[in-house]
DNA sequence: GCAATATAGGACCAATCAGTCCCAATTACA
DNA sequence: TGTAATTGGGACTGATTGGTCCTATATTGC
C-alpha cells in the first residue's frame, strides 16, 4: 500500500536545522541555508516539513525538549539542589569559548527576533520559558527544604529571577563580555540568593 | 559657494530611524520603510547618510546618548543612588504596557541579532553597555558612601550585575512577562543587592 | 504490473532587497 | 549669470528570498 521510504532521518535533519536557526537566527538562515545542511532536495524538505516556519517550531519544541531534558538531569545528578542552581548559572561562562560562537539560546533568541511577529512561535516560546522555569521551581523547593534558600521566600518569583539572570548572562556572552566577568557575575548572583531572606 | 542648503533635519531623521530600528530591528526594517517613516527620497537618503549600515551607526550612538543622559539625569535628581537603582529595575515593568510595544533595549537586541557580523557594530554596542555600566558603577560607589551597599563589595562586578538584571528583565518582557512578574523579579534584585556583603 | 510515495533537479514565480544612476527642477551664494 | 548643492522621482541593477510546479526515476506493498 505505501510507497516508496523516505531515505533521510527527518529527526536528525530537523536537529541539524535547529543548529542553523541557533546559531544564526530565523531570518538569517536561509533555505538555501538549510537544504545544503540538512542534505536535502528542495523537494523532500517541502514534502516533509510544511514550511520554513512550521520547521521553526518544530526546532523550538526539540531545543525545549533536550534543554529541559539537560536540566533535569544535571538536577537529579547534583549533589545538592543549590549545587544544581550554582552550576546552572556560573556554567553560562563556559559559552565564551564555546567553538560553535556565542549563541545564547534559542528561546530567548526568538523571543527577541520575532516572537510578538507569529502567535504560534510566541506560544513555544512561552511554553519553553515556562519549562525550563519548572525546573527551576523544582530545585528551589528541593534547595528550601536542605536549607540553603530561605523558607519564606517566594518560589514562583525565585524561579522568575533565575531564568532572568540565565538570559540576562546570555545576552552579556552575545554582546562580547569575558569568561571571567560572565563567571563573577554568575557567582554574585548566587551569593545573593543564598542570602535571602 | 554653497548650493541649495539640506530642507529636513538630519538629527530629527535619524532619531525616527532610530525608533524604527529599536522596533524592529536592523535587517526587519527594509529601507522603503526607511524611507517612508523619515519622509525622504532615495536621493536625499544616500547622500545624507552613506548607507543603511552606517546610519544604524549612528543611531547606535544616539541610543547611548540618549540612555546614558537619562540614566545620569536619573541618578543626579533621585532621593539617594539606591532609589535610582530601585527604579532602573522596577521601571522595566512599565515595558509592559508600552504603547509602541515591546521593545527592549536596542543596543541588547543588536548584541543578540548582529554584533558578531560586523566590528565596528560590535564596537557601537559595547561601548554603549560600558557607558551604562559607568553609571551603575558610579550610583553604586555612591550607595555605599550611604551605606546601603556593603562597603566591601566588588563594585565592577556589582555592575555587570545591575546591566545583566536590565538586560534579563528587559527580554523577559519581549518574551511576554506580566508587569507584576517583571516588577517582583525587580525588587527581589534590588533586595539581593541590598543584602550583599 | 499497478498504485503510492519519495527521490533529485531544475524551471519558474512574484516579491523584496540595498544600492546606483540619471533626470529635470530648485535654491542658495558669488 | 554661473556654480554648487539638494530635491523628488523613476529606471534599473543583480542578487536573494520562500515557495510552487514539473519531470523523470526509483522503491515499496499489493
Amino acid at each position: 500500500m505505501a510507497g516508496r521510504p523516505r531515505e533521510f532521518d527527518a529527526d536528525g535533519a530537523r536537529d541539524i536545522a535547529m543548529q542553523l536557526f541557533w546559531s544564526h537566527g530565523y531570518d538569517a538562515t536561509s533555505l538555501s541555508d538549510l537544504l545544503l545542511a540538512m542534505d536535502l532536495s528542495k523537494s523532500s524538505f517541502y514534502q516533509t516539513f510544511e514550511s520554513k516556519l512550521s520547521l521553526f517550531e518544530l526546532c523550538l519544541e526539540r531545543y525545549r525538549e533536550i534543554l529541559v531534558g539537560a536540566m533535569s538531569e544535571g538536577l537529579a545528578n547534583a549533589p545538592s539542589a543549590m549545587a544544581f542552581i550554582n552550576f546552572a548559572l556560573v556554567d553560562v561562562a563556559n559559552e565564551t569559548n564555546d567553538p560553535v560562537g556565542r549563541r545564547g539560546c534559542l528561546l530567548m533568541n526568538t523571543a527577541a527576533e520575532f516572537a510578538q511577529r507569529d502567535p504560534g512561535i510566541a506560544r513555544c516560546v512561552d511554553a519553553g520559558i515556562q519549562a525550563t522555569r519548572d525546573v527551576f521551581l523544582e530545585a528551589i523547593t528541593e534547595a528550601q527544604a536542605a536549607g540553603d534558600i530561605a523558607s519564606n521566600a517566594n518560589t514562583k518569583v525565585v524561579a522568575d529571577y533565575l531564568v532572568t539572570i540565565v538570559s540576562g548572562l546570555k545576552t552579556q556572552v552575545k554582546a562580547g563580555a569575558s569568561r571571567d566577568q560572565v563567571a563573577n557575575i554568575a557567582q554574585l548572583c548566587v551569593a545573593a540568593l543564598q542570602r535571602m531572606t
